[in-house]
DNA sequence: ATATCTTGATGAACGCCGTTCTCTTGCTGA
DNA sequence: TCAGCAAGAGAACGGCGTTCATCAAGATAT
Protein backbone atom coordinates (compact mmCIF):
# COMPACT_ATOMS: atom_id res chain seq x y z
CA UNK A 1 0.00 0.00 0.00
CA UNK A 2 2.72 2.41 0.66
CA UNK A 3 4.42 3.65 -2.15
CA UNK A 4 2.06 3.15 -4.96
CA UNK A 5 -0.89 4.58 -3.43
CA UNK A 6 0.35 7.18 -1.22
CA UNK A 7 2.75 9.01 -3.14
CA UNK A 8 5.20 10.89 -1.05
CA UNK A 9 4.47 14.62 -0.72
CA UNK A 10 7.47 15.71 0.78
CA UNK A 11 11.24 15.82 -1.63
CA UNK A 12 12.15 12.23 -0.74
CA UNK A 13 15.26 11.56 1.02
CA UNK A 14 16.53 8.01 -0.70
CA UNK A 15 16.16 5.65 1.97
CA UNK A 16 18.89 3.54 2.14
CA UNK A 17 16.89 0.11 0.83
CA UNK A 18 16.05 2.14 -2.32
CA UNK A 19 19.12 3.54 -3.49
CA UNK A 20 20.45 2.37 -6.12
CA UNK A 21 23.84 0.70 -7.06
CA UNK A 22 26.69 3.95 -7.31
CA UNK A 23 28.24 4.16 -10.19
CA UNK A 24 31.87 4.96 -9.04
CA UNK A 25 33.99 1.60 -9.63
CA UNK A 26 35.68 3.10 -12.74
CA UNK A 27 38.32 0.11 -12.36
CA UNK A 28 37.03 -3.34 -11.62
CA UNK A 29 36.23 -3.75 -8.06
CA UNK A 30 38.00 -6.49 -6.26
CA UNK A 31 34.70 -7.67 -5.24
CA UNK A 32 31.85 -6.83 -6.68
CA UNK A 33 29.42 -4.66 -4.41
CA UNK A 34 26.37 -5.93 -3.05
CA UNK A 35 22.75 -4.94 -4.32
CA UNK A 36 19.23 -5.26 -4.36
CA UNK A 37 19.83 -8.04 -7.44
CA UNK A 38 22.91 -9.75 -5.90
CA UNK A 39 20.32 -10.48 -2.64
CA UNK A 40 17.95 -11.71 -4.44
CA UNK A 41 19.70 -14.03 -6.56
CA UNK A 42 21.31 -15.03 -3.77
CA UNK A 43 18.23 -15.80 -1.86
CA UNK A 44 17.04 -17.73 -5.36
CA UNK A 45 20.43 -20.20 -4.15
CA UNK A 46 19.55 -20.71 -0.59
CA UNK A 47 15.95 -21.47 -1.47
CA UNK A 48 16.42 -23.84 -3.49
CA UNK A 49 19.22 -25.70 -1.82
CA UNK A 50 17.30 -25.52 2.17
CA UNK A 51 13.97 -24.61 0.87
CA UNK A 52 11.88 -21.77 2.30
CA UNK A 53 11.83 -23.18 6.10
CA UNK A 54 15.50 -22.43 5.97
CA UNK A 55 15.62 -19.68 4.05
CA UNK A 56 16.78 -16.73 6.34
CA UNK A 57 18.88 -13.85 5.88
CA UNK A 58 21.70 -15.22 7.85
CA UNK A 59 21.70 -17.82 5.06
CA UNK A 60 21.76 -15.38 2.33
CA UNK A 61 24.39 -13.33 3.96
CA UNK A 62 26.36 -16.03 4.76
CA UNK A 63 25.94 -17.18 0.65
CA UNK A 64 27.00 -13.71 -0.44
CA UNK A 65 29.99 -13.90 2.21
CA UNK A 66 28.97 -10.69 3.69
CA UNK A 67 27.60 -9.71 7.24
CA UNK A 68 23.58 -10.01 7.81
CA UNK A 69 23.53 -6.30 8.46
CA UNK A 70 24.90 -5.35 5.33
CA UNK A 71 21.79 -6.66 3.71
CA UNK A 72 19.42 -4.25 5.72
CA UNK A 73 20.71 -1.50 3.46
CA UNK A 74 19.38 -2.63 0.06
CA UNK A 75 16.33 -4.43 1.87
CA UNK A 76 13.63 -3.40 3.97
CA UNK A 77 13.00 -6.88 5.74
CA UNK A 78 12.76 -10.25 5.37
CA UNK A 79 9.51 -10.17 3.70
CA UNK A 80 10.55 -7.53 1.59
CA UNK A 81 12.84 -9.69 0.12
CA UNK A 82 10.57 -12.66 -0.41
CA UNK A 83 8.06 -10.31 -1.88
CA UNK A 84 11.74 -8.71 -4.53
CA UNK A 85 11.76 -12.87 -5.44
CA UNK A 86 7.95 -13.18 -6.14
CA UNK A 87 8.29 -9.58 -8.17
CA UNK A 88 11.47 -11.11 -9.75
CA UNK A 89 9.63 -14.24 -11.06
CA UNK A 90 7.15 -12.41 -13.13
CA UNK A 91 10.11 -10.66 -14.82
CA UNK A 92 10.55 -13.95 -17.38
CA UNK A 93 6.76 -14.05 -18.09
CA UNK A 94 5.72 -12.64 -21.15
CA UNK A 95 1.99 -11.03 -21.47
CA UNK A 96 -0.46 -11.74 -24.39
CA UNK A 97 -2.36 -9.61 -26.37
CA UNK A 98 -6.07 -10.10 -25.85
CA UNK A 99 -7.86 -11.97 -28.88
CA UNK A 100 -11.62 -12.96 -28.34
CA UNK A 101 -11.50 -15.29 -30.33
CA UNK A 102 -8.42 -17.33 -28.72
CA UNK A 103 -9.65 -16.47 -25.13
CA UNK A 104 -9.03 -19.80 -24.44
CA UNK A 105 -5.85 -20.91 -25.18
CA UNK A 106 -4.71 -17.86 -24.37
CA UNK A 107 -5.96 -18.43 -20.41
CA UNK A 108 -4.38 -21.70 -20.74
CA UNK A 109 -1.16 -20.36 -21.85
CA UNK A 110 -0.89 -17.70 -19.03
CA UNK A 111 -2.00 -20.40 -16.40
CA UNK A 112 0.73 -23.10 -17.59
CA UNK A 113 3.60 -20.34 -18.18
CA UNK A 114 2.62 -18.70 -14.40
CA UNK A 115 3.11 -22.76 -13.14
CA UNK A 116 6.05 -23.30 -14.80
CA UNK A 117 7.84 -20.38 -13.20
CA UNK A 118 6.28 -21.37 -10.11
CA UNK A 119 7.95 -24.73 -10.45
CA UNK A 120 11.16 -23.12 -11.68
CA UNK A 121 11.83 -22.77 -7.83
CA UNK A 122 11.66 -24.68 -4.83
CA UNK A 123 8.50 -23.75 -2.80
CA UNK A 124 7.80 -20.90 -4.66
CA UNK A 125 4.27 -21.54 -4.61
CA UNK A 126 4.28 -20.45 -1.03
CA UNK A 127 5.78 -17.53 -1.47
CA UNK A 128 2.87 -16.57 -3.92
CA UNK A 129 0.60 -17.72 -2.09
CA UNK A 130 1.57 -15.61 0.80
CA UNK A 131 1.40 -12.41 -1.31
CA UNK A 132 -1.56 -10.86 -3.26
CA UNK A 133 -0.70 -10.00 -6.95
CA UNK A 134 -1.61 -6.11 -6.07
CA UNK A 135 2.01 -4.32 -6.05
CA UNK A 136 3.00 -1.99 -8.89
CA UNK A 137 4.99 -3.83 -10.62
CA UNK A 138 2.27 -7.04 -10.72
CA UNK A 139 -0.76 -5.31 -11.69
CA UNK A 140 -0.35 -5.20 -15.18
CA UNK A 141 -0.14 -8.88 -15.12
CA UNK A 142 -3.33 -8.94 -13.26
CA UNK A 143 -4.95 -6.03 -15.78
CA UNK A 144 -3.48 -9.01 -18.41
CA UNK A 145 -5.92 -11.70 -17.46
CA UNK A 146 -8.45 -9.75 -16.70
CA UNK A 147 -8.08 -8.05 -20.03
CA UNK A 148 -8.24 -11.73 -21.71
CA UNK A 149 -11.70 -12.41 -20.00
CA UNK A 150 -13.07 -9.11 -20.44
CA UNK A 151 -12.56 -9.11 -24.20
CA UNK A 152 -13.66 -12.13 -24.53
CA UNK A 153 -17.31 -10.94 -23.44
CA UNK A 154 -17.57 -12.82 -19.87
CA UNK A 155 -19.45 -10.40 -17.21
CA UNK A 156 -17.61 -8.07 -15.35
CA UNK A 157 -18.84 -9.91 -11.97
CA UNK A 158 -17.50 -13.36 -13.81
CA UNK A 159 -14.36 -12.28 -15.34
CA UNK A 160 -13.55 -10.46 -11.46
CA UNK A 161 -14.25 -13.73 -10.02
CA UNK A 162 -12.23 -15.33 -12.54
CA UNK A 163 -8.99 -13.83 -11.90
CA UNK A 164 -9.03 -15.05 -8.60
CA UNK A 165 -10.19 -18.17 -9.60
CA UNK A 166 -7.43 -18.84 -12.08
CA UNK A 167 -4.53 -17.47 -9.94
CA UNK A 168 -5.63 -19.75 -7.04
CA UNK A 169 -6.19 -22.58 -8.84
CA UNK A 170 -2.59 -22.70 -10.33
CA UNK A 171 -1.10 -21.43 -6.75
CA UNK A 172 -3.21 -23.89 -5.23
CA UNK A 173 -1.93 -27.06 -7.94
CA UNK A 174 1.52 -26.09 -7.53
CA UNK A 175 1.76 -26.35 -3.67
CA UNK A 176 -0.04 -29.13 -3.67
CA UNK A 177 2.47 -30.80 -5.93
CA UNK A 178 5.29 -29.28 -3.87
CA UNK A 179 3.79 -31.00 -0.44
CA UNK A 180 3.80 -34.62 -2.64
CA UNK A 181 7.28 -33.89 -3.44
CA UNK A 182 8.52 -33.40 -0.23
CA UNK A 183 6.99 -36.43 1.23
CA UNK A 184 8.13 -38.74 -1.94
CA UNK A 185 11.84 -37.02 -0.89
CA UNK A 186 11.78 -37.55 2.88
CA UNK A 187 10.03 -41.06 2.24
CA UNK A 188 13.10 -41.69 -0.09
CA UNK A 189 15.51 -40.47 2.82
CA UNK A 190 18.96 -38.39 2.62
CA UNK A 191 19.92 -40.28 -0.67
CA UNK A 192 18.19 -38.73 -3.25
CA UNK A 193 19.29 -35.19 -2.44
CA UNK A 194 17.73 -34.02 -5.96
CA UNK A 195 13.98 -33.16 -6.36
CA UNK A 196 12.02 -36.57 -7.40
CA UNK A 197 10.71 -36.61 -10.76
CA UNK A 198 7.27 -37.14 -11.53
CA UNK A 199 7.73 -40.85 -11.40
CA UNK A 200 8.34 -41.13 -7.36
CA UNK A 201 5.52 -38.64 -6.64
CA UNK A 202 3.10 -41.06 -8.33
CA UNK A 203 4.48 -44.11 -6.44
CA UNK A 204 3.85 -42.45 -3.24
CA UNK A 205 0.68 -40.99 -4.29
CA UNK A 206 -0.07 -44.71 -5.46
CA UNK A 207 1.37 -46.34 -1.68
CA UNK A 208 -0.80 -43.67 0.08
CA UNK A 209 -4.13 -44.07 -1.52
CA UNK A 210 -3.43 -48.53 -1.46
CA UNK A 211 -2.90 -48.25 2.31
CA UNK A 212 -6.27 -47.42 2.84
CA UNK A 213 -9.25 -49.73 4.05
CA UNK A 214 -11.18 -50.40 1.08
CA UNK A 215 -14.47 -50.11 2.95
CA UNK A 216 -14.41 -46.90 4.24
CA UNK A 217 -12.44 -44.92 1.08
CA UNK A 218 -14.34 -46.56 -1.43
CA UNK A 219 -13.77 -43.06 -3.50
CA UNK A 220 -10.59 -42.02 -2.60
CA UNK A 221 -8.95 -45.49 -3.64
CA UNK A 222 -11.24 -45.08 -7.02
CA UNK A 223 -9.88 -42.06 -7.80
CA UNK A 224 -6.32 -42.88 -6.92
CA UNK A 225 -6.23 -44.33 -9.96
CA UNK A 226 -7.06 -41.35 -12.02
CA UNK A 227 -4.44 -39.40 -10.25
CA UNK A 228 -1.38 -42.23 -11.16
CA UNK A 229 -2.55 -42.39 -14.83
CA UNK A 230 -2.29 -38.96 -15.12
CA UNK A 231 0.98 -37.16 -15.00
CA UNK A 232 0.81 -33.72 -13.37
CA UNK A 233 0.66 -31.77 -16.40
CA UNK A 234 -2.76 -33.58 -17.80
CA UNK A 235 -4.23 -33.32 -14.12
CA UNK A 236 -3.53 -29.55 -14.32
CA UNK A 237 -4.84 -29.28 -17.84
CA UNK A 238 -8.45 -30.97 -16.35
CA UNK A 239 -8.65 -28.91 -14.08
CA UNK A 240 -8.12 -25.85 -16.12
CA UNK A 241 -10.54 -26.64 -18.41
CA UNK A 242 -13.55 -27.41 -15.63
CA UNK A 243 -12.65 -23.40 -15.02
CA UNK A 244 -13.08 -22.82 -18.68
CA UNK A 245 -15.60 -24.57 -19.00
CA UNK A 246 -17.73 -22.86 -16.12
CA UNK A 247 -16.88 -19.58 -17.71
CA UNK A 248 -17.58 -20.46 -21.00
CA UNK A 249 -21.18 -21.20 -19.81
CA UNK A 250 -21.91 -17.24 -19.27
CA UNK A 251 -20.73 -16.31 -23.04
CA UNK A 252 -23.25 -15.12 -25.04
CA UNK A 253 -22.56 -16.99 -28.03
CA UNK A 254 -21.28 -19.99 -26.20
CA UNK A 255 -20.32 -23.00 -28.33
CA UNK A 256 -21.52 -26.53 -27.17
CA UNK B 1 16.56 -41.56 8.41
CA UNK B 2 17.45 -44.69 10.40
CA UNK B 3 14.67 -44.91 12.32
CA UNK B 4 12.44 -44.41 10.00
CA UNK B 5 13.48 -47.64 8.11
CA UNK B 6 14.38 -49.60 10.85
CA UNK B 7 10.95 -49.46 12.57
CA UNK B 8 10.30 -49.51 16.05
CA UNK B 9 10.35 -53.80 16.74
CA UNK B 10 10.40 -53.51 20.74
CA UNK B 11 7.12 -52.98 22.40
CA UNK B 12 6.15 -49.70 22.43
CA UNK B 13 6.67 -47.46 25.30
CA UNK B 14 4.09 -44.92 24.97
CA UNK B 15 5.58 -42.21 23.55
CA UNK B 16 4.64 -38.71 25.99
CA UNK B 17 2.82 -36.88 23.56
CA UNK B 18 0.53 -39.80 23.32
CA UNK B 19 -0.71 -40.56 26.68
CA UNK B 20 -4.34 -39.83 27.61
CA UNK B 21 -4.37 -37.54 30.89
CA UNK B 22 -4.77 -39.24 33.81
CA UNK B 23 -7.58 -40.89 35.55
CA UNK B 24 -6.60 -39.39 39.32
CA UNK B 25 -7.87 -36.45 41.05
CA UNK B 26 -10.64 -37.83 42.48
CA UNK B 27 -11.25 -34.57 44.19
CA UNK B 28 -11.36 -31.82 42.84
CA UNK B 29 -7.84 -30.54 41.42
CA UNK B 30 -6.90 -27.19 42.48
CA UNK B 31 -5.67 -26.66 38.71
CA UNK B 32 -7.29 -28.27 35.88
CA UNK B 33 -4.04 -30.79 34.83
CA UNK B 34 -2.79 -30.02 31.11
CA UNK B 35 -4.05 -31.87 27.91
CA UNK B 36 -4.06 -32.08 24.40
CA UNK B 37 -7.45 -30.17 24.21
CA UNK B 38 -6.60 -27.36 26.82
CA UNK B 39 -3.53 -26.53 24.54
CA UNK B 40 -5.26 -26.58 21.14
CA UNK B 41 -8.05 -24.77 22.79
CA UNK B 42 -4.90 -21.76 24.81
CA UNK B 43 -3.87 -22.07 20.93
CA UNK B 44 -7.00 -20.70 19.60
CA UNK B 45 -7.27 -18.09 21.72
CA UNK B 46 -3.38 -17.10 20.94
CA UNK B 47 -4.49 -17.07 17.50
CA UNK B 48 -7.62 -15.14 17.66
CA UNK B 49 -5.95 -12.35 19.64
CA UNK B 50 -2.25 -12.26 18.10
CA UNK B 51 -2.60 -14.14 14.79
CA UNK B 52 -0.56 -16.68 13.37
CA UNK B 53 3.02 -14.79 13.17
CA UNK B 54 2.72 -14.12 17.03
CA UNK B 55 1.30 -17.99 18.03
CA UNK B 56 4.45 -19.17 19.55
CA UNK B 57 4.78 -22.09 21.89
CA UNK B 58 5.66 -19.39 24.22
CA UNK B 59 2.51 -17.46 24.26
CA UNK B 60 0.88 -20.73 24.21
CA UNK B 61 2.40 -22.14 27.76
CA UNK B 62 2.04 -18.27 29.10
CA UNK B 63 -1.80 -18.27 28.14
CA UNK B 64 -1.78 -21.55 30.05
CA UNK B 65 0.15 -20.20 32.94
CA UNK B 66 2.63 -22.72 32.38
CA UNK B 67 6.16 -23.65 31.30
CA UNK B 68 6.75 -24.17 27.81
CA UNK B 69 8.33 -27.24 28.27
CA UNK B 70 5.46 -28.75 30.12
CA UNK B 71 3.56 -28.20 26.35
CA UNK B 72 6.39 -30.89 24.76
CA UNK B 73 4.46 -33.81 26.88
CA UNK B 74 1.31 -33.52 25.18
CA UNK B 75 2.51 -32.39 21.56
CA UNK B 76 5.43 -33.04 19.24
CA UNK B 77 6.09 -29.63 17.99
CA UNK B 78 4.72 -26.71 16.82
CA UNK B 79 3.71 -27.97 13.49
CA UNK B 80 1.94 -31.17 15.43
CA UNK B 81 -0.21 -28.23 17.30
CA UNK B 82 -1.26 -26.87 14.16
CA UNK B 83 -2.56 -29.51 13.06
CA UNK B 84 -4.14 -30.51 16.20
CA UNK B 85 -6.01 -27.08 15.61
CA UNK B 86 -6.83 -27.85 12.09
CA UNK B 87 -8.64 -31.21 12.97
CA UNK B 88 -10.10 -29.46 15.70
CA UNK B 89 -11.83 -27.06 13.00
CA UNK B 90 -13.16 -30.23 11.56
CA UNK B 91 -14.61 -31.73 13.81
CA UNK B 92 -17.97 -29.02 13.83
CA UNK B 93 -18.36 -30.08 10.16
CA UNK B 94 -21.22 -32.40 9.37
CA UNK B 95 -21.02 -34.50 6.54
CA UNK B 96 -23.79 -35.09 3.75
CA UNK B 97 -25.07 -38.05 2.49
CA UNK B 98 -24.62 -37.82 -1.23
CA UNK B 99 -27.69 -37.56 -3.11
CA UNK B 100 -27.73 -37.13 -7.29
CA UNK B 101 -30.52 -35.36 -7.61
CA UNK B 102 -29.09 -32.51 -5.07
CA UNK B 103 -25.45 -32.50 -5.37
CA UNK B 104 -25.08 -29.15 -6.64
CA UNK B 105 -26.67 -27.51 -3.16
CA UNK B 106 -24.43 -30.31 -1.29
CA UNK B 107 -21.11 -29.37 -3.23
CA UNK B 108 -22.02 -25.39 -2.22
CA UNK B 109 -23.21 -26.22 1.62
CA UNK B 110 -20.00 -27.96 2.11
CA UNK B 111 -18.01 -25.27 0.39
CA UNK B 112 -20.05 -22.89 2.43
CA UNK B 113 -19.45 -25.00 5.52
CA UNK B 114 -15.99 -25.13 5.29
CA UNK B 115 -15.45 -21.34 4.46
CA UNK B 116 -17.61 -20.70 7.59
CA UNK B 117 -15.45 -22.32 9.23
CA UNK B 118 -12.36 -20.82 8.18
CA UNK B 119 -13.34 -17.69 9.35
CA UNK B 120 -14.41 -18.47 12.51
CA UNK B 121 -10.68 -18.13 13.68
CA UNK B 122 -7.90 -15.15 12.66
CA UNK B 123 -5.55 -16.86 10.06
CA UNK B 124 -7.04 -20.22 10.00
CA UNK B 125 -6.80 -20.06 5.55
CA UNK B 126 -3.18 -20.46 5.75
CA UNK B 127 -3.06 -22.97 8.41
CA UNK B 128 -5.29 -24.78 6.19
CA UNK B 129 -3.10 -24.22 3.16
CA UNK B 130 0.00 -25.79 4.71
CA UNK B 131 -1.77 -28.99 5.58
CA UNK B 132 -2.93 -31.48 2.95
CA UNK B 133 -6.28 -33.06 4.75
CA UNK B 134 -4.73 -36.30 4.20
CA UNK B 135 -4.16 -37.30 8.15
CA UNK B 136 -6.44 -40.57 9.42
CA UNK B 137 -9.37 -38.31 10.73
CA UNK B 138 -9.44 -35.51 7.84
CA UNK B 139 -10.02 -38.45 4.96
CA UNK B 140 -13.88 -39.02 5.88
CA UNK B 141 -14.55 -35.92 4.86
CA UNK B 142 -11.96 -35.70 1.80
CA UNK B 143 -14.55 -38.78 0.85
CA UNK B 144 -17.37 -37.26 1.13
CA UNK B 145 -16.81 -34.66 -1.40
CA UNK B 146 -15.90 -36.78 -3.93
CA UNK B 147 -18.76 -38.86 -2.89
CA UNK B 148 -20.63 -36.33 -3.93
CA UNK B 149 -18.85 -36.07 -7.44
CA UNK B 150 -18.74 -39.51 -8.28
CA UNK B 151 -22.44 -40.50 -7.10
CA UNK B 152 -23.34 -37.36 -9.30
CA UNK B 153 -21.93 -39.02 -12.34
CA UNK B 154 -18.70 -37.18 -12.94
CA UNK B 155 -15.79 -38.98 -14.61
CA UNK B 156 -13.63 -40.43 -12.39
CA UNK B 157 -11.08 -37.95 -13.64
CA UNK B 158 -12.91 -35.11 -13.17
CA UNK B 159 -14.14 -36.04 -10.14
CA UNK B 160 -10.50 -36.48 -8.45
CA UNK B 161 -9.66 -33.15 -10.08
CA UNK B 162 -12.62 -31.15 -8.69
CA UNK B 163 -11.97 -31.90 -5.01
CA UNK B 164 -9.06 -30.37 -5.81
CA UNK B 165 -10.12 -27.72 -7.47
CA UNK B 166 -12.95 -26.60 -5.08
CA UNK B 167 -10.70 -27.37 -1.84
CA UNK B 168 -7.87 -25.02 -3.22
CA UNK B 169 -10.66 -22.60 -3.93
CA UNK B 170 -12.38 -22.50 -0.53
CA UNK B 171 -8.76 -21.73 0.84
CA UNK B 172 -7.66 -19.33 -1.62
CA UNK B 173 -10.48 -17.06 -1.09
CA UNK B 174 -10.66 -16.84 2.38
CA UNK B 175 -6.57 -16.38 2.45
CA UNK B 176 -7.60 -13.30 0.09
CA UNK B 177 -10.56 -11.96 1.94
CA UNK B 178 -8.02 -12.46 5.18
CA UNK B 179 -5.33 -10.44 3.54
CA UNK B 180 -7.39 -7.66 3.15
CA UNK B 181 -9.06 -7.61 6.44
CA UNK B 182 -5.04 -7.26 7.42
CA UNK B 183 -4.78 -4.39 5.38
CA UNK B 184 -7.82 -2.61 6.05
CA UNK B 185 -7.11 -3.43 10.05
CA UNK B 186 -3.76 -1.83 9.70
CA UNK B 187 -4.67 0.74 7.61
CA UNK B 188 -7.38 2.09 9.88
CA UNK B 189 -4.59 2.01 12.76
CA UNK B 190 -3.93 0.29 15.98
CA UNK B 191 -7.35 2.34 17.11
CA UNK B 192 -9.55 -0.51 16.10
CA UNK B 193 -8.32 -3.80 17.54
CA UNK B 194 -11.32 -5.35 16.19
CA UNK B 195 -10.82 -7.36 13.09
CA UNK B 196 -13.06 -5.08 10.27
CA UNK B 197 -16.05 -5.79 9.03
CA UNK B 198 -17.30 -6.20 5.18
CA UNK B 199 -17.90 -2.26 4.68
CA UNK B 200 -14.15 -1.46 5.96
CA UNK B 201 -12.54 -4.41 3.53
CA UNK B 202 -14.84 -2.73 0.42
CA UNK B 203 -13.40 0.53 1.47
CA UNK B 204 -9.86 -0.20 1.50
CA UNK B 205 -10.53 -2.04 -1.77
CA UNK B 206 -12.05 0.96 -3.44
CA UNK B 207 -9.61 3.10 -2.18
CA UNK B 208 -6.78 0.74 -3.86
CA UNK B 209 -9.18 0.21 -7.25
CA UNK B 210 -8.98 3.88 -7.39
CA UNK B 211 -5.54 4.98 -7.18
CA UNK B 212 -4.76 3.28 -9.76
CA UNK B 213 -4.14 5.16 -13.18
CA UNK B 214 -7.07 4.90 -15.49
CA UNK B 215 -5.29 4.06 -18.97
CA UNK B 216 -2.95 1.75 -17.64
CA UNK B 217 -5.52 -0.33 -16.12
CA UNK B 218 -8.46 0.05 -17.31
CA UNK B 219 -10.12 -3.69 -16.88
CA UNK B 220 -8.97 -3.41 -13.26
CA UNK B 221 -10.79 -0.14 -11.88
CA UNK B 222 -14.13 -1.36 -14.47
CA UNK B 223 -14.14 -4.45 -12.36
CA UNK B 224 -12.92 -3.19 -8.89
CA UNK B 225 -17.12 -1.85 -9.11
CA UNK B 226 -18.12 -5.32 -9.22
CA UNK B 227 -15.57 -6.43 -6.10
CA UNK B 228 -17.04 -3.41 -3.84
CA UNK B 229 -20.99 -3.80 -4.72
CA UNK B 230 -20.91 -7.64 -4.16
CA UNK B 231 -20.90 -9.19 -0.97
CA UNK B 232 -17.89 -11.51 -0.02
CA UNK B 233 -20.41 -14.14 0.46
CA UNK B 234 -21.67 -13.31 -3.28
CA UNK B 235 -18.28 -13.37 -4.51
CA UNK B 236 -17.85 -16.89 -2.98
CA UNK B 237 -20.93 -17.91 -4.46
CA UNK B 238 -20.13 -16.67 -7.91
CA UNK B 239 -16.98 -18.34 -7.96
CA UNK B 240 -18.17 -21.57 -7.06
CA UNK B 241 -21.17 -21.06 -9.58
CA UNK B 242 -18.40 -21.15 -12.03
CA UNK B 243 -16.56 -24.01 -10.95
CA UNK B 244 -20.11 -26.02 -10.75
CA UNK B 245 -21.27 -25.38 -14.22
CA UNK B 246 -17.95 -26.52 -15.56
CA UNK B 247 -18.36 -29.57 -13.98
CA UNK B 248 -21.65 -30.28 -14.99
CA UNK B 249 -20.83 -29.83 -18.14
CA UNK B 250 -19.28 -33.31 -18.09
CA UNK B 251 -22.58 -34.86 -16.77
CA UNK B 252 -24.22 -37.25 -19.43
CA UNK B 253 -27.35 -35.53 -18.49
CA UNK B 254 -26.90 -31.95 -18.69
CA UNK B 255 -28.96 -29.04 -18.80
CA UNK B 256 -29.13 -26.41 -20.69
C1' DA C 1 49.33 16.98 1.02
C1' DT C 2 46.34 16.98 4.59
C1' DA C 3 41.95 17.01 6.76
C1' DT C 4 37.05 16.19 6.44
C1' DC C 5 33.10 13.94 4.82
C1' DT C 6 30.62 10.04 2.98
C1' DT C 7 29.47 5.46 2.42
C1' DG C 8 29.46 0.40 2.35
C1' DA C 9 30.13 -2.93 5.41
C1' DT C 10 31.05 -4.90 10.09
C1' DG C 11 30.26 -7.13 14.65
C1' DA C 12 27.94 -7.05 18.76
C1' DA C 13 23.73 -6.92 20.86
C1' DC C 14 18.49 -7.39 21.88
C1' DG C 15 14.61 -10.02 22.25
C1' DC C 16 12.16 -13.73 20.46
C1' DC C 17 11.75 -18.40 18.75
C1' DG C 18 11.45 -24.07 18.90
C1' DT C 19 13.27 -27.65 21.32
C1' DT C 20 15.75 -30.51 24.84
C1' DC C 21 17.67 -31.56 29.11
C1' DT C 22 18.00 -31.86 34.04
C1' DC C 23 15.85 -31.04 38.25
C1' DT C 24 12.09 -30.30 41.62
C1' DT C 25 7.82 -31.22 43.80
C1' DG C 26 4.06 -33.40 45.46
C1' DC C 27 1.28 -37.31 45.14
C1' DT C 28 0.57 -42.73 45.04
C1' DG C 29 0.72 -47.17 46.67
C1' DA C 30 3.02 -50.55 49.56
C1' DT D 1 7.06 -44.19 56.43
C1' DC D 2 9.20 -44.19 52.34
C1' DA D 3 10.51 -45.40 47.69
C1' DG D 4 8.71 -44.50 43.06
C1' DC D 5 6.88 -41.79 39.74
C1' DA D 6 5.08 -38.49 36.71
C1' DA D 7 3.84 -33.62 35.77
C1' DG D 8 5.61 -29.60 35.47
C1' DA D 9 9.52 -26.02 36.14
C1' DG D 10 13.67 -23.83 34.76
C1' DA D 11 17.72 -23.22 32.37
C1' DA D 12 20.11 -23.73 28.37
C1' DC D 13 21.28 -24.22 23.16
C1' DG D 14 21.33 -22.66 18.72
C1' DG D 15 18.96 -19.98 15.42
C1' DC D 16 16.16 -16.21 14.02
C1' DG D 17 14.95 -10.91 12.39
C1' DT D 18 16.40 -6.49 13.28
C1' DT D 19 19.05 -2.39 15.11
C1' DC D 20 22.95 0.32 16.28
C1' DA D 21 27.46 2.04 17.16
C1' DT D 22 31.70 1.57 14.85
C1' DC D 23 35.19 1.29 11.23
C1' DA D 24 37.91 1.49 6.99
C1' DA D 25 38.69 3.51 2.90
C1' DG D 26 37.71 6.24 -1.09
C1' DA D 27 36.04 11.04 -2.56
C1' DT D 28 36.15 15.77 -1.80
C1' DA D 29 37.59 20.09 -0.12
C1' DT D 30 41.20 23.11 1.62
Amino acid sequence: MSDAAAGTPESPPPSPWERERPVRARVAPAREPLSRERIVEAAFVVLDRSGLDKLSMRQVAAELEVAVSALYAYVRSKDDLLELMYTRLFADFTLPEPDPERWREQVLDYARSWRWLLLSHRDMARISMAHVPFTAELLPYVEALLAIFRTAGLPDRIAAEAGDLISTYIDGFVLEEGMWQDRAAEQAGSGSLARPDWREMADEMQNYFASLPEEDFPHLRALSGSMVTESSDERFDIGLEIILRGLASYLPDREA
